[in-house]
DNA sequence: TTCGATAATGTTAGCGCTTACATTGACGGG
DNA sequence: CCCGTCAATGTAAGCGCTAACATTATCGAA
């Protein structure tokens, strides 16, 4: 039991001294106590635990060159996807005995890169990143720092180190043109802003990659851009649905938006699918569960998070990581919106 | 632009040593650039631009003994409840060159004890707790370490140090007692696991206690327990209605939980709020958007992190706390189900 | 016995920064 | 012309740990 009144924390020399020892052989009943003699390491743990003694992780850190932090920066962290990503994670690193470092840059490639600035300093051994939209000096700090970086949720063309994702683009292709398959024409487009933010883009480029599969075109009159959220979901299918009275389907690119706009069709009446199919994104928890059942893409996301911090342990650990960019793929969920 | 081979990052005596000067006057220029020689000033500033010098912030914190890191515990990240009151705790911190930790300790109070161990390691300046689960050990640590500690998302009757909150007894006694207002008997109960988890427990006790307070006897066939998923909710909301087809409403614990029990009458047939009313707690995102529309409980999440972050800002930078003890309240919102 | 091997433990010099104080020179009032 | 004052800068110790080597027994083989 810690004494009542001492202020400082114990360290590692004050319990060398009270075990009668040097400070190396606490470090080695710390780390391998094999190396240790039975009585020596017993009289050491003793000591330990009746000071209550934990090692400085600061200190640690700086003597090694190891500080067991590793950040992840998300754009948003009440996006539940990421939240997901995130907690696998943090369940992968924390097996060993890493500590995540959270930051949240707002969609803003600025203020990302400000935060790589911020967590180099801070001498994480490793960064996820989300999504493959960098600034260019953001870029080059990472390839600089030397330091095991993941980028997530998507596929870039020129990764910086490793990746874990899929492709946002093959995914929105299928889901639009299982809508063209259906017979769906004309097929509108609701998504978030692209600026800064690659998986948006290339959902929007998958839709219309998809089109023009099959000899449509793109109209930008059949797309609107608006928030992750039911409620922007709902009000940017009501913008949709005024101004193309004669739309026929609609590709959400996220599933909060898509049930907005079901939302949405139900307060005007209009059934779905018949009159208005509906295809989502992320198969959210509710996605299964609104009626009609949104149809929709799913992905990995958990899976994508502890993929991530496996790549990271092995690298770190040294161990050669077999699959640097990991697919970890898409599935087309199809349910009774569309 | 660094060069591109050395292979450390520059240090502060290199900076000093590159333009002339001692550490210390390196050290002035970054934190007051005032107290130094305009010219000396400009020099220095030179090298660090052509340097890419950046602080280490591992050293920094050891020789300092200021970390700069705050760490939250949260039990679940995929709770998008917390991860808004996460956002908000990043938000108020970052403005202070303070980054957050987090850890996930999946309603586990030993788990919990150990991330607080880990934590204190670390030596993180101060620590975010959602709820009021503790063992004892971990209130013992975190009263010896005499740092800032915020217990979040509840109102705990021996608080550690300060308190970011509102009530969830009165919450969702006033939910029940609505409920019991419209006539609705008997009025069932949904709720999550309730060990480690005080917001569980108190919830159910404020359900209790208005039933009391009507006349009325809790009856334990009329509650169930489960996970705060929709489809949880659906199957817990299908055992309970089989056991108590009498059943005249339900009070759902969360609204996860209480949508999916709604879809499940929805799927049965019985009309919602006529046959059975439904309350939820959180007012998340769909719970306006389901139809019937949710009634429920608002509480003001992403300002409890941020009300958090201030109040452990102040605190480290030695303002006083006016009240540390702060109650955020919470809102029954009425709506269709109920 | 003598010596090298092995086990058990110790010594020393930092990691990159901050803290607390020391020093230097220039200036102006007495 | 001396000295106190202030501005500008420097010195030295050390935060709590680790890395890399150094030092002691102790013991069986030659």
């Amino acid at each position: 039991m810690p004494e009542a009144g001492d202020s400082r924390r114990p360290r590692l020399r004050d319990v060398a001294a009270l075990a009668g020892v040097s400070t190396m052989t606490v470090v080695r009943v710390l780390r391998d106590p094999e190396k240790v003699a039975a009585a020596t390491r017993a009289r050491v743990e003793a000591v330990i635990r009746s000071t209550g003694y934990t090692p400085d992780l600061l200190a640690r850190g700086l003597a090694s060159s190891r500080s067991g932090i590793v950040a992840a920066i998300v754009p948003l962290l009440t996006n539940s996807l990421i939240a997901e990503t995130v907690q696998g994670l943090t369940d992968a690193l924390v097996e060993g005995e890493i500590h995540l470092m959270l930051g949240a840059s707002g969609f803003s490639a600025p203020q990302e890169e400000e935060l790589i600035r911020a967590f180099l300093s801070r001498r994480v051994e490793a960064l996820h990143l989300t999504g493959t939209s960098h600034t260019a000096a953001s870029v080059e700090l990472l390839r600089g720092a030397r330091i095991p970086v993941v980028e997530g949720a998507n596929l870039p063309e020129n990764p910086i180190d490793m990746v874990v994702g899929y492709s946002n683009g093959a995914a929105a292709e299928t889901l639009t043109r299982h809508l063209i398959a259906r017979g769906y024409d004309p097929i509108g487009y609701i998504g978030a802003d692209p600026h800064d933010n690659d998986r948006a883009r290339d959902r929007r480029a998958g839709y219309e990659r998809a089109l023009r599969g099959a000899g449509r075109s793109p109209d930008a009159t059949l797309c609107e851009e608006t928030q992750l959220e039911i409620p922007a979901g709902g009000r940017a299918m009501a913008v949709l649905l005024d101004r193309r009275p004669d739309l026929r389907a609609v590709f959400c690119s996220a599933d909060a938006i898509a049930a907005g706009a079901l939302f949405e069709c139900q307060r005007r009446g209009l059934a779905v699918p018949e009159r208005i199919a509906i295809g989502g994104f992320d198969d959210i928890d509710i996605a299964g569960q609104v009626v009609p059942a949104l149809t929709t893409i799913r992905v990995p996301r958990y899976r994508m998070g502890f993929e991530s911090g496996q790549m990271i342990r092995a690298r770190l650990a040294g161990r050669p990581v077999e699959r640097p960019v990991l697919d970890l793929g898409f599935e087309l969920v199809i349910r009774d919106s569309a």
